[in-house]
RNA sequence: GGACGAUUAGCUCAGUUGGUUAGAGCGCUACAUUGACACUGUAGAGGUCAGAAGUUCGAAUCUUCUAUCGUCCA
C-alpha cells in the first residue's frame, strides 16, 4: 500500500472514449450501484425516491429528444441516491402496437406475404421473434448514455405480469361500468386498418376545395337545393340535407324531398340547430356514415346510415366508383356532377384535416362496435389532484392545458383492429352476448356455455402504458400489495414530453386513483422540444437530426449530456446544433486539465499517497490555517455554489444547476483560486502552508466533482478515483453529496475580494496602454485603511505575479508623478510606466471615466433626492443607494486628483 | 376562433419575490505560447431589453393593447 510513488496524476490528455469504456454503464451495473431494494428503504429508513422511465417505442431508436430526457431523469435520480435517497429508477419498453406490427408486416410484405397468409399465431411468434432479435436496441443505446436505472427491473407491457394487470384493469373497469361496447363513428386509419384514439389523430392544415351543389327538389320540378361540401365523394351516402331552424331562407323547404344526384335517392329536408347559417350556403348535406357530427344529427331524426367508403378507404358503393381511392372518386364524381350540371361553384377552402399520427393519411371517420372507457368519471378525480397539487407540473403553465382536456373530455376508443397487443378479454357466445373475463375458462363459466369466441381485437398500446406506474413495481390487480408497491409508489417525478400529456400523463394518473387510489407521481418535468438551428423539428425526413451515438463518438457521452441540460430550460423549445457540444467537450477538457494541476500540486507537496491520503483524510476546510484571500474566496463561492445547487433542484430548474457548476467551476476555481494558488506557490510556502492549500484544492474539487456527477458522470468517476487510491468497486455515485455549510454562505468577505479587483482593474490600465505583456511594472497601491494595508500585503504576492507588476505600498509618499491611476474600494493604484504612457491618453482616460462616473453619481443622487423613494422604499436599498453614491464620490475625487497632477 | 408560450448583444440564450451602470456561451478585435489547459489565458468592442400606453419613488421584470413567431385545442 504505501510504496506507490509513481505520479498518481491523469493521463496528459483528456480522452472520452477511454474515460467512458471504463466507467461504463455495464461496470456500475456489475456493482449493483444502481440497485434500489424496499427491504433496505425499510431496514435503514432510507426514504425511496422513484423514477418512472417512460418507455420508449420498442421499435425506436435513440434521438436527442431521449438524450435530453433520460439525462433529466438520470440527473434527478443520481442526485436523489447521493442525497441518501434509496433511488429507484425503473426502466422498460412499450410494444408499440401499430409500429411494430408494421415493422413486422413490412417485412413479410418483402417476403411476398401478409399476416394473414400467416395466421394470428404465427404472426405474432414473427413478432415476438423480431422483438427478440432488434427490440433491444434503444436500450443498448440509452446505456450508452450512462444512465442509471435498475436494468433488473426492466418491463415490456407485453410481458406476463403486466399482461395480467391489463386484462385486470380491463375487467374491472367493465364491471365498474367504466367500460362499454358500441357502434360509434370512430377515426378510422385506412391504411393501418384500425380504430385510433382521439389523441392518434393530428390536426393539419389543409387546402381543399368546397363544393356547391344544387340538389333538385323531388316535388317542385326546376327548384334546386344549393348546399356545401368539402367531401362530394359522399354524397352518394347522403341520408338528408339539414337547414337551421331559424333560418329564413329554408323554412319553407323543410320537410320536402331532394333528390341525390348521381344515386337518384330521394332525402328529406330536416330542421336541426347543429346547422351554421352562415357557413356556405346554410343547407348541410347530412351523412351520417362519414361524419362524427352527421351521424349526431342522423341519430336526433331517425335516419338511416348509409355508407359508402370501406375499410381500405376505397368506395364500396354502386354508382360506378366501386374500388376507387376515395380521392380519386372525389375527383371522379366531380366530373360527373359538373356533366350532370349540379355545380354551382367551387371556392378555394382550407380547413384542418385529422391524420393519422403513425400513418400520415388522411382519418376516415367510420362507423364501427368498438370499446370505449367512459372517461368522465375518471377525469374528475384527475383533474382535482392536480388543481390540489397532489401532482406538481414543471413548468405550472401546463395546467392550463390539462384541465381544458379533463373538462373536455370525450370517451376513449381502446379496440384497435390488430393482432400485436393484449387481446380483449371479451367473449361472445351463440346468442352475441358478450362476456368479460379473465380467461376463456371463466367466461364459458359465466356464460354457461363452451361456444365462445373471443373478440378479435386488441387494447390500445396507452391501455397498458397507462398502468405503467403500478406494472413496473409489478402490480398484477390479483396480488395487489407487495413491498416494492408500499414503498415505491406513489412514484416522484416523472420526466416526460408535453406531446403525451394526454396520451400517457392525464390517464396515468387516472389509473393510479382508480386503481391504487393515490396518485402516481407527485410531480412531472416536461421537457423542452429539441429543434434545429433554424428552429425546425428534428425529423428524419428532414434529415436534421443528427445521430447522438456519433454525437458521444464525437465530443464525448458526458460533453453532449452537459451541453443539452445546459442548453435546455425549463419549459423552452432548443436550438440544437451539434457543434454546441464543443461546450460540454471544452467543460470536460477543463476539468481534467485543472485536476491534473492540481494533481501535481500534489505530488510536489507531499511524499506519497499515502502522505496525502493521511493528511486529507483529516483536512477540513478552516478559515484560520488561510494564508491568502483567494483560500476565502473560493470556499465562500463554492458554497454559494452549493447552495444555489440545491435550492435549484428543489426548483426543478436542472439548466440553472449546469450553468452555476460551469461557472463556479471555471470563472472562480481555476480563473482565481488556482491562479492565485498558483502565484503563492511559485513565491514559496511554507510547507504546512503548502499542504493546506494543496488539501483545499483538492476538497472543493472534489466537493465539486460529486455535484457536477449526476450530470457528467463518467469523467467524474474517473477524476474521483484519483483524488484518493479507491478500489474500482466503489462509485463517486454512492458517495455523500456535499451540503452548504451556512457559516461560508452568510459570511462578510468583503475584503477577501478586494485583490481580486485590484488584479482585474490593473490587468485592464496595461491593455489600455498596451503595456507588452512580458514587462515588469511597477504598482504603487495607496490603501484606504490600515486593516485593508495588512490584507493587500499578506495577498502582495498573488497581486504581483498576476498582474505581472512589483507591488509596493504608498504609506505617506506623494502619488508618482509618472504613473497612471485608478481607483478600487477607495484604495488608489499608481501604475508606475515611464516612458510607456502617454500624458496624453492617460489624462483622456481620466476625462472619460470621470464624465462616467460623474453621471453615474448625479443618477444616484437624483434617486436619492426623490422624495418619493426616501420615503417609500425600504431602508437597505435608500442605505445601498447612499453606499454607492459615497464610493462613486470618493473615487471621483480621488480621480480628479489624478488629473489635476496630470496638468499640472 | 380559444388557450398557452416566446420576442434581451451578429447568433443561441440567462436574468428566481419589481431596487445593476442588463449578463453568459459562440462569433468578432487586440495581445499572450519556457510546466494544467489554444478544446487556453488576458483585455476589449457590441444592447433605446419587439412596439405603445399604464401602475410605481423605481419596470427587462407587473397590467393592458398591438405586432411577429411557435405549440396545443376547436
Amino acid at each position: 500500500m504505501s510504496d506507490q510513488p509513481l505520479a498518481f496524476n491523469l493521463d496528459k490528455t483528456y480522452n472520452h472514449q477511454d474515460v467512458e469504456e471504463r466507467w461504463r454503464s455495464s461496470h456500475w451495473e456489475a456493482l449493483g450501484v444502481f440497485h434500489a431494494e424496499s427491504s433496505r428503504s425499510i431496514a435503514e429508513g432510507k426514504a425511496p425516491y422513484t423514477v418512472l422511465m417512460p418507455p420508449p417505442n420498442v421499435t425506436g431508436s435513440l434521438t436527442l429528444g431521449h438524450v435530453l430526457n433520460h439525462t433529466l431523469q438520470d440527473i434527478f435520480i443520481r442526485y436523489s441516491r447521493m442525497k441518501g435517497c434509496e433511488a429507484l429508477w425503473l426502466p422498460g419498453t412499450d410494444h408499440a402496437g401499430i409500429a411494430t406490427q408494421t415493422v413486422v408486416e413490412r417485412k413479410l410484405r418483402k417476403e411476398g406475404l401478409t399476416r394473414h397468409d400467416l395466421g394470428r399465431k404465427d404472426f405474432l411468434e414473427q413478432v415476438w421473434q423480431w422483438r427478440d432479435e432488434y427490440g433491444g436496441l434503444i436500450l443498448r443505446q440509452l446505456r450508452r448514455l450512462g444512465i442509471s436505472c435498475d436494468w433488473r427491473r426492466n418491463l415490456f407491457t407485453m410481458d406476463d405480469s403486466a399482461s395480467k394487470a391489463v386484462i385486470h384493469a380491463f375487467i374491472t373497469l367493465y364491471r365498474d361500468g367504466l367500460i362499454y361496447r358500441g357502434a360509434r363513428i370512430i377515426n378510422w386509419c385506412p391504411v393501418s386498418q384500425t380504430a385510433l384514439s382521439d389523441e392518434e389523430v393530428v390536426m393539419k392544415s389543409r387546402k381543399d376545395k368546397l363544393y356547391y351543389l344544387q340538389y333538385a327538389l323531388a316535388n317542385h320540378p326546376g327548384r334546386f337545393i344549393t348546399i356545401a361540401t368539402v367531401r362530394p365523394e359522399t354524397i352518394l351516402a347522403d341520408v338528408a340535407i339539414a337547414v337551421n331552424p331559424n333560418d329564413p331562407r329554408f323554412s319553407d323547404l323543410i320537410g320536402e324531398l331532394a333528390v341525390v344526384p348521381v344515386a337518384g335517392r330521394h332525402i328529406p329536408i330536416i330542421a336541426d340547430d347543429y346547422v351554421d347559417i352562415e357557413f356556405g350556403t346554410g343547407a348541410l348535406k347530412i351523412t351520417p356514415a362519414h361524419d362524427a357530427n352527421d351521424y349526431e344529427v342522423a341519430m336526433r331524426h331517425n335516419l338511416p346510415i348509409l355508407s359508402v367508403i370501406g375499410k381500405d378507404g376505397r368506395m364500396t358503393d354502386t354508382c360506378g366508383y366501386g374500388g376507387m381511392d376515395r380521392f380519386d372518386a372525389r375527383e371522379k364524381i366531380m366530373q360527373d356532377l359538373e356533366e350532370l350540371g349540379h355545380v354551382v361553384r367551387i371556392e378555394e377552402y382550407e380547413h384542418n384535416v385529422g391524420y393519422s399520427e403513425r400513418a400520415d393519411v388522411v382519418i376516415e371517420p367510420y362507423l364501427s362496435e368498438q370499446w370505449f372507457v367512459k372517461m368522465k368519471p375518471l377525469a374528475e378525480r384527475a383533474l382535482q389532484v392536480v388543481n390540489d397539487g397532489d401532482v406538481r407540473f414543471h413548468p405550472p403553465h401546463w395546467i392550463n392545458t390539462y384541465r381544458h382536456w379533463m373538462e373536455n373530455i370525450r370517451d376513449w376508443c381502446i379496440s384497435r383492429q390488430l393482432w400485436w397487443g393484449h387481446r380483449i378479454p371479451a367473449w361472445y357466445d351463440p346468442e352475441g352476448n358478450v362476456w368479460v373475463a379473465s380467461s376463456y375458462e371463466e367466461a364459458c363459466h359465466l356464460a354457461g356455455s363452451d361456444k365462445l369466441v373471443q373478440d378479435e381485437d386488441v387494447l390500445d398500446t396507452w391501455f397498458s402504458s397507462w398502468l405503467w406506474p403500478l406494472t413496473t413495481l409489478r402490480w398484477t390487480g390479483t396480488h395487489k400489495e407487495n413491498e416494492d408497491l408500499e414503498t415505491f409508489y406513489p412514484t416522484d417525478t416523472l420526466v416526460t414530453g408535453p406531446d403525451i400529456i394526454f396520451f400517457w400523463v392525464a390517464r396515468m394518473i387516472m389509473a393510479g386513483l382508480y386503481f391504487r387510489g393515490d396518485v402516481p407521481f407527485r410531480n412531472v418535468y416536461f421537457t423542452s422540444i429539441i429543434r434545429d438551428m433554424k428552429g425546425r423539428k428534428l425529423s428524419k425526413s428532414l434529415g436534421n437530426s443528427p445521430d447522438p451515438l456519433r454525437v458521444m463518438d464525437t465530443y464525448g457521452t458526458d460533453a453532449l449530456r452537459f451541453t443539452i441540460i445546459y442548453i435546455a430550460p425549463l419549459g423552452q423549445d432548443v436550438l440544437f446544433g451539434e457543434e454546441k457540444c464543443e461546450l460540454g467537450r471544452n467543460f470536460a477538457t477543463k476539468i481534467w486539465n485543472a485536476s491534473r494541476f492540481v494533481f501535481m500540486l500534489r505530488e510536489k507537496h507531499f511524499i506519497s499517497p499515502d502522505d496525502f491520503e493521511a493528511f486529507y483524510k483529516g483536512f477540513s476546510p478552516s478559515s484560520e490555517a488561510y494564508t491568502f484571500a483567494e483560500e476565502w474566496a473560493v470556499t465562500a463561492k463554492y458554497h454559494a455554489m452549493i447552495d444555489r445547487y440545491h435550492v435549484s433542484f428543489g426548483q426543478f430548474r436542472i439548466n440553472d444547476i449546469v450553468r452555476n457548476l460551469y461557472d463556479f467551476f471555471w470563472g472562480e476555481y481555476c480563473d482565481w483560486y488556482l491562479e492565485s494558488l498558483k502565484a503563492k506557490d511559485a513565491e514559496g510556502m511554507v510547507p504546512e502552508q503548502a499542504r493546506r492549500a494543496v488539501a483545499l484544492a483538492v476538497s472543493i474539487l472534489e466537493g465539486f466533482l460529486k455535484a457536477l456527477h449526476p450530470v457528467m458522470p463518467f469523467i467524474t468517476d474517473e477524476i474521483w478515483h484519483h483524488i484518493m487510491r479507491r478500489p474500482d468497486t466503489e462509485s463517486i455515485a454512492l458517495a455523500v453529496m456535499p451540503e452548504a455549510e451556512v457559516s461560508w454562505t452568510e459570511a462578510e468577505l468583503g475584503l477577501k475580494f478586494l485583490p481580486r479587483q485590484i488584479i482585474s482593474e490593473v490587468r485592464s490600465v496595461r491593455s489600455l496602454f498596451a503595456v507588452p505583456a512580458g514587462r515588469k511594472a511597477t504598482l504603487q497601491i495607496r490603501s484606504s485603511g490600515p486593516a485593508v494595508l495588512e490584507e493587500l500585503d499578506a495577498n502582495s504576492q498573488v497581486i504581483s505575479a498576476m498582474t505581472s507588476c512589483t507591488v509596493e505600498f504608498l504609506i505617506d509618499e506623494p502619488r508618482p508623478a509618472h504613473a497612471a491611476g485608478s481607483v478600487v474600494e477607495g484604495n488608489e493604484l499608481f501604475l508606475q510606466l515611464e516612458g510607456l504612457i502617454s500624458f496624453e491618453k492617460e489624462r483622456g482616460r481620466l476625462k472619460k471615466e470621470i464624465a462616467n462616473i460623474t453621471a453615474y453619481a448625479d443618477s444616484v443622487r437624483r434617486k436619492l433626492s426623490n422624495s418619493g423613494f426616501a420615503d417609500n422604499a425600504p431602508a437597505e436599498v435608500v442605505e445601498k443607494e447612499r453606499e454607492k453614491l459615497r464610493e462613486a464620490e470618493g473615487n471621483l475625487e480621488k480621480l480628479c486628483n489624478n488629473l489635476a497632477v496630470l496638468e499640472e
